[in-house]
DNA sequence: GCTGCTAACTAAATCGTTCCAGTCCATCCT
DNA sequence: AGGATGGACTGGAACGATTTAGTTAGCAGC
């Protein structure tokens, strides 16, 4: 049952079906509703969105190409924040929300996404392939990385990690150390060489976090050289676990008093491994997060972090993206959250 | 940029243009050779999927329509594993994800979405209108819930509340308590009267977790109409928190020591909300939860709960839908963690 | 009765592909 | 040599809508 059918059924021509369906003004009040309540008897449930989107040129689809894979995306509390609000937005002007990994297949993305009207990519590097690949012509908003000639959403990275260790350096420490987030360029889950890892990274907002880190470190007087650091390649407990294990494991005179973590994620880890080794936290030792998840104001002891509002994030490059606002590049403030973990 | 502007250019028909993207043995390898790196050049980046999905009929997209709104599903674990079970398989298959909120507006849902190729539909339930207003003849796979003459995928809820019941009930309990999840037909976040509840109830799932749990109090010899019953509207810790507090803050004599809950979510803030009135558990107070999500066994006490594999139940879903297993109805097993929360 | 105007509707081109049914030509078989 | 075979490529009709540029019919104004 098409439009075409319904309409030789009715006796009408094609374009007053459609306009039945999309503008009620162009014909009477009266053959409008007979066309509505004929094409439900019919069994004809309203136009096709496959030959609207060809012949209109738009889908009402907007696409979301994560970096990670869906898999890991969908279980990241970060990452779910942002796509809830993207889909708050979208789902409010009658949009919906298609998503993509650009990490498993790029090169099979760009087919099944052309049919998406604007992209929001969140977290891929600015060398992905994928990237030159999709539909020019459509409006495209990065979300925290940065990208030339397109708009970008992300938090004041650098500011705010200066500020947080800023706050813990504020309390004397033996052995601070850092775990970084997917810092390196080349996987790497373990221990790490600070210069190393700077020079080669592109992950732009983990390098803005580590900057600040840094600032603060020089600040205070310690030589961020002499600062060891640890890199932790994907944010989930699983892969968390043995890089922390290593570090709480450390003899005593070794082990950090102060851990700087880039993540919620990592920072709720090295609190259930410290508190599996009978570790006072904060006396034995403090430590700092990143996000402001809930999960890690919940339960006692209540992180000391950074809570970035991923969900307004998501919000603006999905107003970016329906041009509800211009689309340029565009900073959020962060708020420091004193918890239990590093007053 | 089209097929048909390449073609014009290069001087073959545009259907050796198609057969070079799609079939490539249906034309000499060199000549694929010559028109792919002239797309490339030309600008040209492959077939439009819009044109595409009307001319084959497919789209290689597969809605999944969540009965909540997409801010919760995306922000719960469950719903998140269920979906990361799906995206694993689509991805795999070349398929991509679009994501349908029930809730919010039923009614503009069928338009957008008949660009699927198929539907898994989750927690929804039968009455729900937008149900018949889908495309028809297009495959749609039921989860946590009955439809009739369509798949279904759900864990053995029943059984599994009868059997974790049963344990829970082993050591002697003086008052024990269910707290419900959207149990009841009418929203309420609260104190419930058991039979009322029982008899509007359409939430078959719930409603047979509850069943399991009465069928292990009659065996106890516990009247279930004696146990007292709360229901929770949203499986959020905001919204379970007032109920909670309700719960514990009652005078001492009549404070549940066995509160079985619905979820884990539930029995996480019981837990959260517990430490912090000083309440001991198990010692004072005993509860299970259902799902096994990760954060209820990260931290001590670990859940005494139920486990379902959400991102496997996902998966059949996928799977069904794609026609790569028979879409039938299909009851997945559980299995009982016994955590410290009721050892 | 003629003109002009508007509301209501229609005819037909178009969107960018896919794919069926050929056409053409070189090679192979007998 | 003549017919059969098959590989390589082409023409053109769909797919199911939207939309532009009309064509009517009805009516008011003079």
């Amino acid at each position: 049952m098409t439009l075409k059918d319904l309409a030789r059924e009715l006796g009408v021509s094609t374009a007053t079906i459609s306009n039945a369906f999309n503008r009620p003004d162009q014909l009477s009040p009266k053959l409008r509703e007979h066309i509505l309540s004929e094409a439900r008897r019919l069994g004809y449930s309203g136009p096709d969105a496959r030959a609207r989107s060809l012949r209109t040129g738009r889908s009402r689809i907007i696409a979301v190409v994560l970096a990670e894979t869906l898999t890991y995306s969908l279980n990241d509390a970060v990452a779910s924040e942002l796509l809830s609000g993207i889909a708050e937005v979208l789902d409010t002007r009658g949009h919906t929300l298609l998503l993509l990994s650009g990490r498993q297949n790029a090169a099979s993305v760009p087919g099944a996404s052309s049919i998406a009207d604007g992209f929001i990519i969140y977290g891929l590097m600015p060398s992905l392939t994928l990237f030159s690949d999709l539909p020019p012509e459509r409006p495209l908003v990065a979300v925290d990385f940065d990208i030339e000639d397109h708009a970008t959403v992300h938090v004041d990275n650098e500011p705010a990690c200066y500020a947080i260790a800023r706050h813990a350096l504020r309390t004397p420490t033996r052995r601070p150390a850092v775990i970084n987030l997917r810092l390196t360029e080349q996987p790497c889950n373990g221990r790490i060489d600070g210069d190393q890892a700077l020079l080669s990274s592109k992950r732009t907002i983990t390098r803005a976090r580590l900057a600040g880190f840094q600032r603060a470190f020089v600040e205070a007087g310690i030589d961020p050289a002499e600062v060891p650091m640890w890199n932790i390649e994907e944010n989930t407990f699983e892969v968390c676990t043995p890089v922390i294990e290593e570090i709480l494991d450390l003899p005593e005179a070794e082990r950090p008093d102060l851990l700087l973590c880039m993540s919620d994620r990592i920072a709720l880890t090295v609190v259930t491994l410290a508190e599996q080794r009978g570790l006072r936290i904060p006396e034995d030792l403090r430590l700092t997060g990143f996000d402001g998840i809930a999960e890690g104001q919940y339960r006692a002891p209540r992180l000391t972090t950074v809570r970035q509002d991923s969900t307004e994030k998501g919000r603006i490059a999905a107003r970016m993206i329906l041009g509800m606002e211009p689309a340029e590049s565009r900073v959020m403030a962060t708020e420091m959250m004193i918890g239990d973990t590093c007053p």
